[in-house]
DNA sequence: AATGAATGAGGTTTCATTCAT
DNA sequence: CATGAATGAAACCTCATTCAT
């Protein structure tokens, strides 16, 4: 019933290790800021959420600061979560996948609260250096997973240019948040299907660029 | 040299007109805005920016909620600006006009200034719902401009798909100024390039999606 | 068409004297503490409603302070008005007037918003020692006149007794300004008969207290 | 001792209960108010009473005007105790004790403290419709008390005019506490053996309005 | 003399953080 | 260790009063 490796003793209850009990305030906090962003979520809203007392979770964040940051980090997580479930996808299908994810990628951009979130995590790391650094560091290694994804499906290419294209692509993902907010009654089957489109197009464009637009 | 008739009593000083006034706590308030974030930019703060006390702002502005208001305004009128200038070029010049425009536009977006501040705008527009209808006027607007602008492109085409493509060319440029945070290093003149190249494709792409791809 | 008297040179519009002037403002802070109470009241309001400078105001009273005593002193003189118009009548008419008077004394303290005022002035003379003489003051002199109209309904009585039969019917007129804020919706028909009523009575019960109720 | 199954945690020190510490907060707040009136007692005011942090009182009262609406209700249920009391005298003895309530009446109403804090309450309800309602209802509780009393003293008389000379007898109760500020002076000896008979008469007057007065 | 823009203290309220229990 | 009551700084906003023009 009891974790004997992590408890020395007898003693009570720590019932969860502490990474379990850090996680369990961040997902309260989490729910919390996407509900009312980061300034709409007190101390005291977290705590209720996360069922606990708040002096508990000064044992687990320094202050509010802390969580900020490590809100801020889990939300860049999850984007290189769905990065991560394309490795495992074979190559051939790779692109059908990636297309097929799209919907996905609609369907969460453009619920005000996760677009909320982020726009608020942006707009706090273009003023606070340390949260642009996890922002910064974050988008690097989404770049590197796009980049091998990249490699796969068109191998042999400019990587200059593909990292360009990479850009581009990303403009497009990350602009649906702001979509979100400045058309969210936009027609989203239509745009999906423009968007497959599109984007069947960016990962088949030739490497040079047409001539006559240079 | 003073009119005696329409002057009912001893006129007094208004050494700056009621706009200039206005105009200099805005500027102010979008210096501490910048800094801070809406949230973080205190009324003591502008008073202080902008050199009076705090009471005299509330002579200008009925309360925070008009300065932020009044600053969202602002930042979307420079917006809508550049699209008024394009209304007076000729239709064939048009497609190269626009292309040229791409400079400019990444120039601006990939301003971190300029960027936080049209984040910040959007991230109050995710929870604010007086500033949300502010952005969402804006947006509605700007497509306006764009749907002109893209008929007279190339005309006859679907309108359907066609605003699907500028949901997705507008995704492109909102999202630079979330790439201007998140990767702040790229080569922009390699992107420069490389987005040159995908307007012109986004603006002759044919109107049936590719069928492999629907 | 000017005053000689008071107008020394040719000087430019003292239109009004400085007592007509000062009755002007007194008469707008008046309206406005009977709208909004005396801390509802402020300076501005009461300078819009004089359509006059919030600065003159301060060359007719030296602060609010003196502006609220005014009001007390008038709105307490406005009650002795009504004691100086019984004094012309004749004295065999002075009952039916005094009990005819009653409907517009109901009338008047009924008013909310006299009311309102009326218990804004006791409540403040209950804990400011100049208000409170002012209020004293003035019920001194009501009482007077009290007195000596009562001398004439009934002349020869002893004075001690009518001084407090004086006193409970003082209690019934004051006291309707607060049944006009406990109980708002009395009939006040009903209410008025009864009124003549009992009032009739109390001129008219004998001086000695019915033995049985001492 | 302690119960370990209800208890689920370390229950800390509510050294007080709530309750006493809201009372403990009213209690003070009561006292800024009586010398400073409801707009004059301030926040900070009351803290200092209480020789508390201004951010606990928060934890008690959602606000200012909770405390306002506490102290207006727990004034109006002072009043109320004492018709309470009458409810459990033999209907015999009812008039006797009533007159001799008479004392303890203009005792309690001639404490100026009394007095002033009502008519605060009441100069307040005439301006905040929220403090009307508490007013207005618990003046209905008492008439609905009065009422029953009265038809135990004088049963079988029309009620409409029993209202009407019961609304009377609370105007000069009523206006007792306007007197205690206007004439504090008085001979209270001659006043209450002047009230004593006029009560017995408004007591015992025939419920037909003497003709010549209608 | 008159104006009304400016001042700034002070009002109510919130909330991150601490600490006695 | 957990609790959550207490703290108090700081936010927004109002308004009596002053004073340059």
């Amino acid at each position: 019933m009891s974790n004997p490796v992590t408890e020395k003793n007898a003693g009570p209850k720590p019932r969860l290790g502490r990474e379990e009990r850090q996680q369990h305030i961040l997902n309260a906090a989490l729910r919390c800021v996407r509900r009312s962003g980061f300034h709409g979520a007190s101390m005291s809203d977290i705590a209720a959420e996360a069922k606990m007392s708040v002096g508990v979770i000064y044992r687990y964040f320094a202050n509010k600061e802390a969580i900020v940051e490590a809100i801020v980090a889990s939300d860049l997580a999850e984007m290189r979560a769905m990065f991560a479930e394309w490795e495992v996808v074979p190559d051939e299908a790779l692109l059908d996948t990636l297309l097929d994810t799209l919907e996905r990628a609609v369907e969460h951009k453009y619920t005000r609260d996760n677009a909320g979130l982020a726009l608020e995590v942006l707009a706090e790391a273009a003023r606070n250096p340390r949260v642009a650094d996890i922002v910064e560091r974050a988008d690097a290694q989404e770049r590197d997973l796009g980049r091998s994804l990249c490699g796969r499906i068109s191998p042999g290419r400019d990587p200059v240019l593909l990292a360009a294209r990479g850009e581009i692509i990303s403009m497009i993902f990350d602009g649906m948040m702001i979509r979100a907010i400045s058309n969210p009654e936009v027609d989203r089957k239509v745009l999906l299907a423009a968007l497959r489109q599109v984007m069947a197009v960016l990962f088949t464009l030739p490497d040079q660029p047409v001539p006559e637009f240079t």
